[in-house]
DNA sequence: CCTCATTATCTGCCTAGGCAGTTACCGCCT
DNA sequence: AGGCGGTAACTGCCTAGGCAGATAATGAGG
């Protein structure tokens, strides 16, 4: 039997760790996006640039996966950096329904200059924490990313007649024109 | 001199808090958010439900600032749920600018009924962690919290001159209709 | 060779959220 | 009393992202 950290009877919002989670990533977020606005560039973006340059991801698809971004955005994305000229698209000759990225200088000139901000906020945020510290969370968030990757996708537990999970059943009261 | 745990020259995607951070809330909100979809909610909505019941908010700007979520969004959350009577609306009569929220029966039910989804969640998540381990996790992402809270607004850099970030200055081409 | 399931990419469509107002109200100050 | 900065709630507008579908290509199997 597992920990079970949390039961229902006690549960309060100010304890939970998704809470903890979602304000750590909304604020790291938003220091980031704000930060690139100022060079024009939105984290995105930088995400784009940074995986094809470390290897991380030679396609969209990659990146989709590796990310867990939609693949429609990423083309919109990569749409953008193609007009600006910071990556390169090429269709593989070896799968002609692959199209491969690569970096132009201009696009590697780019994360020359926006690694020092990167660079600069993630140290800011972690300023109050010892190597030690750094390295235990570090590991904490590594546990639980391959944990949660490794779990079976929720199987919808009721009302599973519907397959369409629905966000927001009450829908609107714009009143579609229906009659 | 703060430890300096990133350096540009070295800095790879792959080892990022940022990276690690962005993946478990990715992974976890999509989780809860699924779970939720099969009863008619969404996590948003959860959030405020909670909120109002723990005490953390009796108006949409007390969620908004504890949560940083947008105003206006909130405002719309919260029509949702009055429509659906979930919670009420009252004009607060010692500050009129006031909108006090308070649950109804159906909400207080609805909390009931979603509260073993979510608690669930957390526990699968957190399931192969230890109880002493948790207890680092919360503290170490308590710590943080905090830290980032507490850090002046990120001054724009570069580019003073104009006041907006401008998400996308390259905007739109329109004509996607590549040859 | 032909069929069929699968995959990569791209495209519309819709919704949630960020942002910039607008309105109403509060409380302070003169 | 009246002006005025600040605040709560709400409202349009716009964009990014989720989703479903279209297209094209691949590869396995008959």
């Amino acid at each position: 039997m597992p920990e079970q950290h949390y039961r229902p009877a006690s549960y309060r919002a100010r304890d939970s760790m998704g809470y903890l989670l979602r304000r750590v990533h909304t604020i790291m977020h938003d220091r980031i996006e704000s930060a690139f606005a100022g060079h024009g560039f939105t984290l995105m973006q930088w995400i784009v640039l940074i995986y094809v340059r470390d290897g991380l991801a030679r396609t969209a698809t990659d990146i989709a996966r590796a990310f867990r971004h939609d693949s429609g955005a990423l083309t919109r994305v990569i749409d953008q950096l193609e007009r600006r000229g910071l990556l390169t698209r090429e269709r593989s000759r070896a799968d002609r329904r692959v199209v491969n990225l690569a970096l132009t200088p201009k696009g590697h000139r780019t994360i020359e200059e926006l690694l020092p901000v990167v660079v600069g906020q993630m140290n800011l945020a972690l300023e109050p924490f010892t190597r030690e510290e750094f390295e235990q969370m570090r590991s904490l968030m590594e546990r639980l990313v391959r944990h949660l990757q490794a779990l079976p996708s929720p199987v919808v537990q009721k009302v599973a007649a519907s397959r369409k999970p629905r966000p927001t059943p009450v829908a609107r009261t714009t009143r579609r024109t229906r009659s």
